[in-house]
DNA sequence: CCGATATTCAACCTTTTGGTTGACGTTATT
DNA sequence: AATAACGTCAACCAAAAGGTTGAATATCGG
């Protein structure tokens, strides 16, 4: 039996998933856009998808024969909430996030051999 | 290749291991202390504090026979900031994150059928 | 030196994870 | 009506995760 925290901790720790949650961090998305940039299946993403959706990190609605994916902070909160007990967190820092952001998912183009972003 | 990311949110995903965090919170503590309460075997602590060291969201030192673990928050820093980002969390609330730490300290006992704390 | 204590190592086992492919059911389009 | 597009399902696979046990390695206390 898992909790909410394993799930949404253990749907973060996938680079791919990761990459999916800033993607939809822009905008909604269909499930085969969100699979366009990747180097893998179709049914791949669908399932990392599911695992975000099973950990309540997005939410997925159907309308017609496409599927949108909504980013779904709330699972995030939790976690943060969590972590944020542990050792005098220095104040957000959001621009440093940016840089994190870009780094990551530069690292994730390369990985997947896809033109990197801008 | 794993990124430190990768890392330290799969080490965060087991209740085990983030039962450990929350006991080294409070002092450090030697590997068979930090075993103690839990209901396996010496040698699969060993490895989730090798895991966490991995993640270098604590360290080990050697002093003699025994070996202490030592919070490390840096990590926890890095991935907390990644998180920060999605999604104007609320400020952080530091009794919301008590509870949710005794919370979980209580179903992690009755999972491993030890004593609730208190 | 001897026995107890602290920790890891190695081998093994089972379950989960992350991926593939091909078939399938729906919904759009023409 | 026929075809294409969207997405999932089922079966399969290799590798990683999480646990066990028993032996090995230090180190400490008498």
């Amino acid at each position: 039996m898992s909790t909410a925290l394993d799930l949404a901790f253990a749907a973060l720790a996938d680079p791919t998933r990761r990459a999916i949650l800033a993607m939809l961090l822009e905008d909604d998305m269909a499930v085969t856009d969100v699979a366009e940039p990747f180097e893998m299946s179709l049914a791949a993403i669908s399932k990392h998808l599911g695992i975000l959706a099973r950990a309540r990190l997005i939410s997925q609605e159907k309308r017609g024969r496409v599927k949108w994916c909504k980013l779904e902070p709330g699972a995030l909160r939790a976690a943060s909430v969590w972590m944020q007990g542990f050792g005098q967190m220095e104040p957000v820092d959001l621009d440093a996030f940016e840089r994190f952001l870009q780094a990551e998912l530069g690292e994730e183009a390369e990985r997947s051999a896809a033109p990197p972003p801008l």
